[in-house]
DNA sequence: ACACTAATAT
DNA sequence: AATATTAGTG
């Protein structure tokens, strides 16, 4: 990493190796922009287990890393764990949720900063003294006092509720912050090691070739004769092993007809790996669309949120995530070929729990988490987002609404911070994947209470372009409308339940 | 001093 | 949960 001086004087590093995850496609591509406006080196990737992979190789040294927080694969405070169990890398968490309680839980976890969405480039360009201070200023290791976190929660509170025009120049750091510039890269802690498979077959071989008796760290090192391994670390391993062996052994005597099962083909101690590979269980041909039930079986709002929850449990068509950076967005929809949308008139806009919001006509499961299944019961041509869920802590909904169905759309009045990453980044001129659009809003959506929508005439849209068509049909098919009773059925039904949280 | 293991820490 | 470190023991 090379330091230099810009106009100002100051230092700043100039290619510093930053890896970039957001599960979200478009909240990844706002996050690359950003720090390569910053002129880090970025490398990004919506799935966490590649980005592990990206790390364990080493083939790139990076920096520093930063990662959202909501994921459906492996979490970000999970990843968190991960990167800061194995790796001495500084890792800087964004997200759209101020919740107290997940900074709290960032920090505690290691995270350097917590930043919320969008970020912006001033709070970018900040980043790289993480990687500066990496352990220098902390040798008491628990100065991550309850005084700093309250500090950082109420500045990025009050950061966030100062109206937009005026950017922070309150961000000046204390002098010390240049202070060892060249030790950042040169203090990388002895990574902690891993029992790859090949490595844990050698233990074995050499466990075996020993006998039980024999079997004692110094000697398993010794027959192992791996460079770099250490006494420790076979002890360690070998402490995990004999655990194991024992838990078999308890559960053997309970059921007593089978053998001993503790070699490499077992699933006993290959336990080492399974913990980073993804689990999904799911056959293949074992898709959410081939479970979406008929609108009869969805009259009741219940099991239209049964069935949401059980889909997710599901990945997503191929394609539809997994993006490197440097692919295009996906889901568009072009909205001729939906079937005409009932009148909707008796129900209140808007969304009756988070989760489920109304839709041009459907009762669509828009928002959620980034891998909310496109193959919802309805899914919505356009989804009309209220100006005050912009302003909400989660940014990420909208930006999925667009990147998941292709059509977005707001009211024509400005607003909030939240979601100018959708409406600058997105709507940008220039931005050749999309079309932009103005769109009716519907009567129905002419309550007085809802003064963010209420008669503002066009609303503005943006729809990305087909790409996945075989997709297409699938909508098609399994889209469902609902009458105007059955959807005021479902409202009650969920203003008098507690809703369920998503 | 050394190796080992159980317990504990990260 | 996996690995590292420590502390007690022979």
């Amino acid at each position: 990493m090379l330091l230099k001086e810009n106009s100002h004087g100051d230092q700043f590093p100039v290619g510093m190796q930053v890896l970039a995850i957001d599960a979200n496609f478009v909240c990844l591509k706002y996050l690359v922009t950003v720090l390569q406006q910053c002129r880090y080196k970025v490398t990004a990737t919506t799935d966490a287990e590649e980005a592990l992979q990206i790390l364990r190789n080493k083939n790139e040294e990076f920096d520093i890393v930063i990662t959202d927080v909501v994921r459906e694969d492996i979490d970000g405070f999970k990843l968190l764990q991960i990167i800061s169990l194995e790796m001495d890398i500084p890792v800087v968490m964004v997200s759209a949720n101020d919740d107290v309680s997940n900074i709290m839980r960032s920090i505690k976890h290691g995270a350097r900063d917590y930043l919320l969405k969008p970020v912006r480039l001033q709070e970018m360009m900040n980043i790289w003294q993480h990687v500066i201070r990496k352990n220098l200023d902390n040798p008491e290791k628990s100065s991550i006092t309850k005084e700093i976190i309250d500090q950082k929660i109420s500045t990025l509170k009050r950061t966030r509720n100062q109206s937009t025009k005026e950017e922070d120049e309150s961000t000046k750091e204390e002098g010390e912050t240049n202070t060892h510039p060249d030790i950042a890269s040169s203090s990388r802690k002895k990574s902690r090691m891993t029992w790859t498979q090949e490595l844990h077959e050698k233990f074995l071989d050499a466990i075996q070739e020993l006998g039980n008796e024999e079997a004692v760290p110094n000697t398993i090192l010794k027959i192992m004769n791996v460079p770099g391994l250490t006494r420790e670390n076979v002890a360690s391993h070998l402490q995990k092993y004999r655990n194991i062996l024992k838990k078999q052994k308890a559960t053997m005597n309970q059921q007593k007809n089978r053998e001993p099962n503790l070699n490499r083909n077992s699933t006993n101690m290959h336990g080492c790996h399974t913990a980073y590979q993804s689990t999904s269980a799911v056959p293949s041909n074992f898709h959410p669309v081939n479970l979406v039930p008929n609108s009869e079986e969805l009259a009741s709002s219940k099991q239209l949120y049964q069935y949401y929850m059980q889909s997710r449990q599901y990945p997503m068509e191929q394609g539809m995530h997994n993006h490197v950076y440097g692919n295009p967005p996906s889901t568009p929809l072009p909205t001729e070929n939906y079937l005409p949308v009932p009148d909707l008139k008796l129900l209140k806009f808007p969304s009756v729990f988070p989760g489920i919001k109304v839709v041009d006509g459907c009762l669509g499961i828009s928002s959620g988490p980034s891998n909310t299944p496109p193959f919802s019961p309805s899914i919505p041509d356009v989804c009309y987002i209220p100006s005050t869920q912009m302003l909400g802590d989660n940014a990420s909904t909208q930006i999925d609404a667009i990147s998941q169905h292709g059509l977005a759309a707001w009211p024509p009045q400005d607003f909030g911070p939240g979601q100018h990453a959708v409406k600058n980044f997105v709507n940008e001129p220039g931005d050749t994947n999309c079309e932009r659009k103005n769109i009716d809003l519907p009567d129905y959506m002419q309550d007085p209470n809802l003064t963010d929508l209420k008669g503002k005439g066009k609303a503005k849209a943006v729809q990305y372009f087909p790409e996945h068509p075989h997709m297409e049909s699938g909508f098609h098919q399994y889209r469902n409308s609902f009458t105007d009773d059955e959807l005021t059925m479902m409202v009650k039904e969920f203003n008098d339940d507690d809703p369920p949280k998503l």
